[in-house]
DNA sequence: AAATTAGCTTGCATTTTGCAAGGTGTAACC
DNA sequence: GGTTACACCTTGCAAAATGCAAGCTAATTT
């Protein structure tokens, strides 16, 4: 894992959160774990915006450390790896919410999630909490 | 300004808001416009976590071009600018209030800002609408 | 046992960040 | 009116992060 970025003491909430996503990766693989129900390494290749292979495990291992995703083998297949978030991790909905609104309004190209947008604005707190709800394989529906 | 950033596009709100504020110093300076009541070059400065004069000015120049924020010349001080949030820069407040949120729930250390936190807890439609508000000078008390 | 799959690691070029010093256009002071 | 100070930057360079391509290892399939 690259040097763990330098981590600012000032007690400021909005400057610990940033130290821990505030990059153009972190909140992309949390958006496919979490809307799109992605669960491996090759998964998360396969997303949209090309992330190369090592800023994908610099991520994922920085995500494990700061106690956002679990990684566990795959029972099923031994060579695979299943990363799934934790409470903290899930607890980014919101977050994940709120942009996509603030992108929906501000961003007419913002047509992927349309579907999550609509539930977003259908039911904000019902698609927050199952979002939220530990279940897995939630969002396999999200485009 | 530093060359800009690769957009991503791929349509996608979250890739989107990230291409816009994914970064470690721009929501830290929307921070101190919108939680702070800052408004000038040399009072941004101040802020606790150390920006460089360089990375400010790209950042304050990036979020112009954007139309997040306004800059004009402070009519009572003909050698000051003023920066002012827009409407999609006021925009940004539930997911401001999210981040604080979300670290107050898991950062033990996160001290500062917990006025503007007890006021989330209070009344978080109430306040956010406070922050969308377009009067100025709104943030000053906290801390 | 050869090929394939899944998950990485490594090396190197490019870009961004961070730090320190310097420069420019008001304005205030003597 | 000359010096000083303030506010807002600019520039040069080192360090770190990102991006790209190739390669490597262990588990599995053929």
């Amino acid at each position: 894992m690259t040097k763990k970025t330098k981590i600012r003491q000032t007690g400021c909430p909005v400057a610990f959160g940033l130290d821990i996503f505030g990059d153009r990766w972190t909140l992309l693989v949390i958006r496919e774990i979490m809307l799109r129900g992605k669960r491996t390494y090759s998964e998360f290749m396969e997303m949209e915006e090309e992330i190369a292979t090592n800023i994908l495990i610099d991520r994922l291992k920085a995500l494990e450390a700061e106690g956002l995703v679990d990684k566990t083998r795959d029972p099923e297949n031994r060579r695979s790896f299943l990363y799934a978030l934790t409470k903290k991790g899930r607890d980014l909905a919101p977050i994940l919410l709120e942009i996509i609104i603030w992108s929906g309004a501000h961003d007419a190209r913002s047509f992927a999630l349309t579907d999550v947008l609509e539930k977003i604005k259908a039911d904000r707190d019902g698609f927050e909490h199952e979002l939220r709800s530990e279940r897995e394989n939630l969002g396999d529906r999200c485009e």
